[in-house]
RNA sequence: GGCCAAGUAGUUCAGUUGGUUAGAAUGCCAGCCUGUCACGCUGGAGGUCGAGGGUUCGAGCCCCUUCUUGGUCGCCA
């Protein structure tokens, strides 16, 4: 078998190359043998070509070695390209204007008959597809995919490039600190009891790197995270992860936003207008129920809570008794949910930890069907249908609890009725900020404050006064990007005065005494003349997902681990030689 | 850790009230076929019905346990 050099790509011969000698070397996609002619779909990553074998016009061993062809063989062919006959174009093809007609085969490789199928009309279940990801990958959109997302790196780093940032690359393996999700420990064979830990983001690093005095970083930076995965959420994923010096939140919002504009223009060919919506955390959830809203649709929340007030439905009273909130929101056209269909909404909510649903829906007759109407006194039910414009065919929502409960159970019940009527435009890109998040929030198991965001995040100088006081109403200067309705990242300015951050450590109940070993090298540091600084990180994997139209992280990432963690082609993670556990000193307890 | 759903030829699925030897399509193998392109025609092979236990004269179907996969709550600064 002799090699020859590849002279032509499979998806990219046309009409001009007529006549000429072409070297190919690809996968058989298929064959189709019909007697003393046989046509094989040969495939590379650029696309698909028709070969054909004629036993009237080629060597007999050549036509039987093409007998033999199977799909997923790689194969060499050498021919001529040739124009089909006008009745012969397959006008599905890019390349079914022509065809090579094959001279000489190799059988660079034969192929097992393959598991799954390697078009993309194929559906198999995820975890086959994800078992066998080498061949899963050969399909024509995930070949795509891959590409596509190295378009938007790609584009992503140029923009950065341009603002003078510098990429720095930060440690792997690295200190576990406490606050956040689980760490990934890698244990220290020097000394037995020490560990290593995989980064859940470069953030002290690239701290570090301002107070180096580089000014602008950023990073193309894998992040680990040690929690259980969902559709959106891997235990390794990429961030673009980016840091400047002497800025204000508006400089660092500048630069995330004209690279997200470079990237929607130069991959999907969007134009954003900057700049991008800002609305407050605290409006945030008063109207969506979220602090990552999608903004596609309305069907807004209203606090109804004054308006109930007196209503007499012993629910809704002893939720006010209690100081909790009433929110409500009107579901246009919604009123043909049937009681089925309302039942089930009402389990759905109750997943968010409320304890029901109130539904009213007004009848054209004037009638009204309703869970709760009955209990409602005097004019109280007229009074809300008409605050919250709900009118025949509507379907009016309503849900007590403690407010920021009530909100993310309404926010919930929201998004769902906007996907299930159709409220959500496919096509279009919703990107906003979300500021001024809370600078901490009470955590009831431990019973003590815990950061909301990373405990660097500096504060707005104007509730300063209140650390000591009332540290849940202190404002984090600290602001996420949201594009429909998924957090794409987030980002503050970082506290860089020892004191303030001394006193954050003892807000989130560190002792001088854990800060200094935790972070003490930290402390020293900003003791050097650190700049003011801040920045930024988002999630490269969900900004391909989601410009990708996919509903996974897993369709977009080359090999991705499922639910628990686990690599279903190279089955990790996987047990270890019992000598690389002796010399770790590292006994199992199963 | 909780809840919900799914698991039947290589693959995608059907399988009635618990009742004969578990079917289809596709793929695979063989034969025929010179204009196919999801080629066609004929024939064939291919099943621990995820696993274990139970109820029953009889279980793919009912019950219990368990495993796997997906979604979700918790968790994810």
């Amino acid at each position: 078998m002799t090699m020859t050099r590849r002279t032509h790509m499979c998806g990219e011969i046309v009409s001009g190359d007529i006549g000429k000698q072409v070297v190919l070397k690809g996968w058989v996609q298929r064959t189709r043998n019909l007697g003393g002619l046989i046509f094989v779909s040969l495939r590379d990553h650029t696309g698909i070509v028709q070969v054909v074998f004629d036993t009237t016009t080629i060597a007999a061993y050549v036509f039987t070695l093409a007998e033999s062809l199977r799909g997923e063989y790689v194969i060499e062919v050498k021919g001529t390209v040739r124009g089909r006959a006008p009745e012969a174009v397959n006008p599905k093809m890019r390349t079914g204007e022509i065809e090579v007609a094959a001279a000489v085969l190799s059988v660079l490789n034969s192929a097992k008959t393959p598991p799954i199928y390697t078009d993309d009309n194929a559906n198999e279940q995820e975890s086959l597809r994800l078992k066998y990801r080498y061949l899963d990958l050969r399909r024509p959109s995930m070949q795509a995919m891959l590409r596509f997302r190295h378009q938007v790196i790609k584009s992503l780093r140029e923009y950065i490039d341009q603002q003078d940032f510098v990429e720095v690359e930060t440690p792997i393996l690295t200190k576990s600190t406490p606050e956040g999700a689980r760490d990934y420990l890698v244990p220290y064979r020097q000394k037995p009891g020490l560990f290593y830990a995989l980064p859940q983001s470069p953030q002290i690093y690239k701290q570090l790197l301002m107070l180096a005095g580089l000014d602008r970083y950023y990073q193309v930076a894998r992040c680990f995270r040690d929690e259980d995965g969902r559709a959106d959420r891997q235990p390794e994923f990429t961030q673009f992860d980016m840091e400047m010096s002497f800025i204000e939140p508006e400089d660092i919002q500048t630069v995330v936003e004209g690279a997200f504009q470079h990237v929607f223009r130069e991959v999907m060919g969007l134009d954003i207008t900057l700049p991008l919506p800002r609305l407050t955390w605290r409006d945030a959830m008063a109207r969506f129920g979220s602090d990552k809203p999608d903004t596609r649709f309305g069907m807004e929340i209203s606090d109804v809570t004054e308006t109930v007030r007196g209503c007499g439905f012993a629910v809704f009273e002893n939720a006010l008794a209690e100081g909790q909130s009433l929110c409500a929101i009107c579901a246009k056209g919604a009123g043909t949910l049937t009681r089925k269909e309302l039942d089930a909404l009402q389990e759905y909510v109750k997943t968010y930890h409320v304890k029901g649903l109130a539904w009213a829906i007004p009848n054209a007759d004037g009638t009204l069907r309703s869970s709760f109407a009955k209990a409602m006194q005097g004019d109280s039910m007229s009074r809300l249908l008409e605050k919250m414009d709900c009118k025949a065919g509507d379907a009016l929502f309503v849900i007590a609890d403690k407010r920021l409960v009530a909100l993310t159970a309404m926010g919930q019940l929201r998004l769902k009725l906007g996907r299930d009527l159709g409220l959500v435009n496919k096509e279009h890109y919703d990107l906003l900020w979300i500021t001024e998040f809370p600078l901490v929030s009470w955590d009831e198991e431990d019973k003590r404050y815990v950061a909301e965001h990373h405990p660097f995040t500096s504060i707005m100088e104007e509730d300063e006064a209140l650390m000591e006081t009332d540290p849940i109403a202190v404002r984090a200067k600290s602001y996420d990007l949201v594009l429909n309705g998924i957090e794409m990242g987030s980002g503050s300015i970082r506290i860089h005065q020892s004191d303030l951050q001394s006193r954050m450590f003892s807000l989130i109940g560190f002792s001088p005494e854990e800060a200094q070993e935790k972070f003490g090298f930290l402390l020293e540091a900003f003791q050097y003349g650190t700049p003011p600084h801040g920045g930024f990180a988002f999630g490269i994997d969900r900004l391909v997902m989601i410009l990708a139209g996919a509903d996974s992280l897993r369709d977009v990432l080359a090999f991705p681990k499922i639910q628990n963690g686990v690599c279903l082609m190279m089955e990790t993670p996987g047990t270890v030689q019992q000598e690389q556990l002796t010399q770790l000193k590292i006994t199992v307890d199963k």
